[in-house]
DNA sequence: CTTTAGTGCAACCATCTCGTTGCACTTCGC
DNA sequence: GCGAAGTGCAACGAGATGGTTGCACTAAAG
């Protein structure tokens, strides 16, 4: 559990984001346009289809041609991994923390041992 | 898998940063002070006290003094829960995708009816 | 061909964010 | 008491970010 992969950090800072999320909501009742997405979000098809671009590059989200429009759909593979990762961390953290607790009840107060 | 608790975002805002990811790396290694973390990263004390009010603002990160000093230590519950609903999410997209699919192959060409 | 819906790109603006420096305050140790 | 270590707070600057408008381009539809 060392190196935080790159794609989970981008992964993170995409989801960080309010619009994102709600863009996000949207896909899960189906794929759609950024022009369709524009209407029902209180802002411009031009910023949504920058935020589109966002979660593509962090591996959230497709677009497949379809005639005149592009639609985006949400894919679950890339954030499955970096959930998985996260989880994989929180459990070593409490682990860690689990350890020092048994260390100071055995005897040796805590120090704290770099 | 609806509303994204407001701590999710905040938990995915927290880990969007690279800076902050060191921090967490160091504290991984064993608890430790702002100044302390501070010898060894490339950013001032005061900047890394800002960071750690973040992660703790966001769960990941608890606090206890310790004579005069502030002492950090990485904390997995809400990182957990987080890393949890995330896989939940990406699995309800994955699995959206393959009834697609299903629906795809069983017949009726798809109009994406969403 | 003309219209219209869907995109892409660029300029521009307001704000947030991350980092800095500087100073005041507390607390441990001599 | 005094110096040094550890913090907190505030002001400030550079750059990233999220949003807008405006215009040009492509492709379906009439």
């Amino acid at each position: 559990m060392n190196g935080p992969d790159r794609t989970v950090v981008e992964i993170c800072s995409a989801l960080g984001d309010d619009t994102r999320w709600a863009i996000l909501r949207r896909l899960e009742a189906g794929a759609a346009s950024a022009s369709a997405l524009a209407e029902g979000l209180p802002v411009t098809r031009q910023a949504i289809s920058r935020h589109l671009e966002i979660l593509r590059g962090a591996g959230l989200v497709e677009r497949e041609r379809h005639g005149r429009e592009l639609r985006y759909r949400a894919v679950g593979t890339r954030l499955g991994a970096a959930a998985n990762q996260l989880g994989l961390m929180a459990a070593a953290w409490d682990r860690r923390l689990e350890r020092l607790r048994e260390r100071a009840t055995s005897g040796t107060e805590p120090g704290e041992p770099g």
